[in-house]
Parts: structure tokens; C-alpha cells; sequence
DNA sequence: GAAACCACGCAATGTCCTTGCGAAGATGAA
DNA sequence: TTCATCTTCGCAAGGACATTGCGTGGTTTC
């Protein structure tokens, strides 16, 4: 992609907002015919600055009410080591996020959970379980103050 | 809502994977009709489980090629102190997640950056700026492993 | 057992998305 | 400057899509 314009700019700033607005009424929001406007947008998602779509579902209506933040701190780091925690760490299905990080540990998670028994579920079976692991410290969310989906533009 | 029942998770999963599926795709291959898969996507949306389509735009596309987290401590827990606090917090359209926390510091933030110049930025007029705080923690990501904008169902 | 209820499929209608086409403006070389 | 080329636009048409009303069948309730 070469650069993104002004109505670029606004094209992805409409549909950051809602995922699912119809063409028409993105092209008149942007200011442009629709056919143009499909244009833009099929550039857009082709060269990967859309990556992609998403239904945003709520945590609680989908009874995850616990979020819990997550630091580990592993045996050693060299590549063998660091690929195979991160090759198990991806076949559990809570962790939303999951870095690797620089400074006193050496990843950090996100890990969302229905309730503390769920999560002590969790952390029995996928977060005791992951390889190479030495330290496992959980911190927990009281509130959620921003959850966005990406940087505002 | 009442319960999801199999059908419901299934559209919800699909429109997680793609948020811009047509009804017609949606309907066949949940295996419905699309007025009837049409009918239930509607209540999905008006009971709030499903709460909006977003977007997911490319980092690096867009140029925010640090992530940060950052751990913040105030200088007291008190309601007022809080509000204050997440009130300027909000503000700042870095800011991706931020979370109230136990444990040993008050909040957890996640910050998109573009380069270190960039948080330098961020953490100078923003960070530094937020009221009640104490002590500010960085720690930057090496390498993303995870991110998902959902649990996986 | 009848009534109410619920979710479904079908069909119709209005809307929307995409593609081809020609025009307008910008860019660059002779 | 002038001409060729390239890009992006709007318009129009055809096909796909979303939604709504309606009738049916299965289930619950009294």
C-alpha cells in the first residue's frame, strides 16, 4: 500500500467503528459514489491494512465476567525454549493476548474466565501445563476502564 | 436473552471469524433459512450479546509498530482519586486497554506507539500527566504471539 | 384436547454490491 | 507546450442480497 489518504482514513475510521456498515452508507458517509467506494475498500482489505472483521461479543453476556492479567517467567530464553511455550500457550482458548515481553518477565498474558473456579480450572490444566515454566503470577481486573479494539485514529 | 442455544453459537462463532459475512453465507452454514438465520442475528444484536463489529486494522499497515505495558501505581485508592484518574486515562487514544487491578500496582495499560520516539511522546504528555500517579512502569513487547479480539468459543 | 406460542421456510419487494465503461484530472517525456 | 499514459471518478445495469409478511408444523399450557 502506498499511502493512505484523507477519505482512506476515514473509510477505515467508519468501519473501525462499525465492522458491518453497508457500502452505501459508507460511501455517503465518506463522500464518495459507492462504486468508488467499494473500490477503495477492496484496495484496503487487499494489501492488509483491514485485516479483518469481527463480531465484538460481550464478555458478560457470554458469562465471562473474570479478567486476569498474567505474568510468566520462563526457565531460559533461548529459541527452542521460547517456541515451544508459545506453541502450547496458542492451543488454549482463554488467552486472548499473550506477548513476549522485555524486562522482568518474560511473557505477559491476557486470560479471560467465566468465574474464579473457571479460572482456577485454567490454571491447573493449560497454565501449570505449559513448558518450561518457573513463575506464574495472575493479577486480576477489578474494572475494565478502555477495552478498544485498535488505537484511535 | 434466554440461552444460546447450538445455532446461536454458531453465529456468533462465524461472525467472529468474519464480521462481514453476508446473511446469505451466514445462513448456510449455520444451516438455516437467511430469513430465519436474519431474525436470530437480530436478537443476538438487540439483547447485547453480540455488541458490535469492528474492523481489525494492521499495525504495522498503520504504522504502530510498539506495543507497551505499562503499569501505574496512585497515590491512593479512594473513589474520587480513581475517577480522576480514569477519566484523563480515556483520553488518550494510545491507550488500547487499560484495567484496574489487584495486586501490587492500581492499573494495567496497554499503549500503541509508532516508534520509541513516539512513546516518548505518549509517555511525556500523557502518561506523566495522568493525575495521582506515583510511579510508572513500561515494559515493551517483543514479539505479539496472541491477539484475539474474543474468547475462543 | 384446544389455544397460544414459537421458530421455521417460502416468496416478494426493495435495496445493495459489483463490474464495465467513458470522462476528467494529474503526471511525465519529448 | 503537447501528447500519451495512468489513475480515480461517477453513472448505469445486472445480479445478489436483506427483510418482511404469511402460512405451517411442532411444542407448551391450561
Amino acid at each position: 500500500m502506498s499511502e493512505l489518504d484523507t477519505i482512506d482514513l476515514a473509510i477505515v475510521k467508519a468501519l473501525q467503528a462499525n465492522g458491518r456498515m453497508s457500502n452505501a452508507e459508507l460511501s455517503q458517509k465518506v463522500g464518495l459514489s459507492a462504486s468508488a467506494c467499494s473500490r477503495r475498500l477492496d484496495i484496503l482489505e487487499k494489501s492488509g491494512v483491514i485485516s479483518g472483521y469481527h463480531a465484538r461479543l460481550s464478555n458478560k453476556a457470554l458469562d465471562y465476567k473474570m479478567m486476569a492479567i498474567v505474568h510468566i517467567s520462563l526457565s531460559g530464553q533461548g529459541a527452542k525454549t521460547l517456541s515451544e511455550f508459545e506453541a502450547a500457550v496458542k492451543l488454549c482458548p482463554n488467552v486472548l493476548v499473550c506477548y513476549l515481553m522485555s524486562g522482568d518477565y518474560d511473557y505477559i498474558l491476557r486470560v479471560a474466565a467465566k468465574d474464579l473456579e473457571d479460572y482456577e480450572r485454567i490454571h491447573r490444566d493449560w497454565l501449570s501445563a505449559l513448558p518450561h515454566v518457573v513463575k506464574i503470577n495472575s493479577s486480576f481486573a477489578l474494572r475494565e476502564v478502555i477495552d478498544r479494539p485498535n488505537v484511535g485514529l
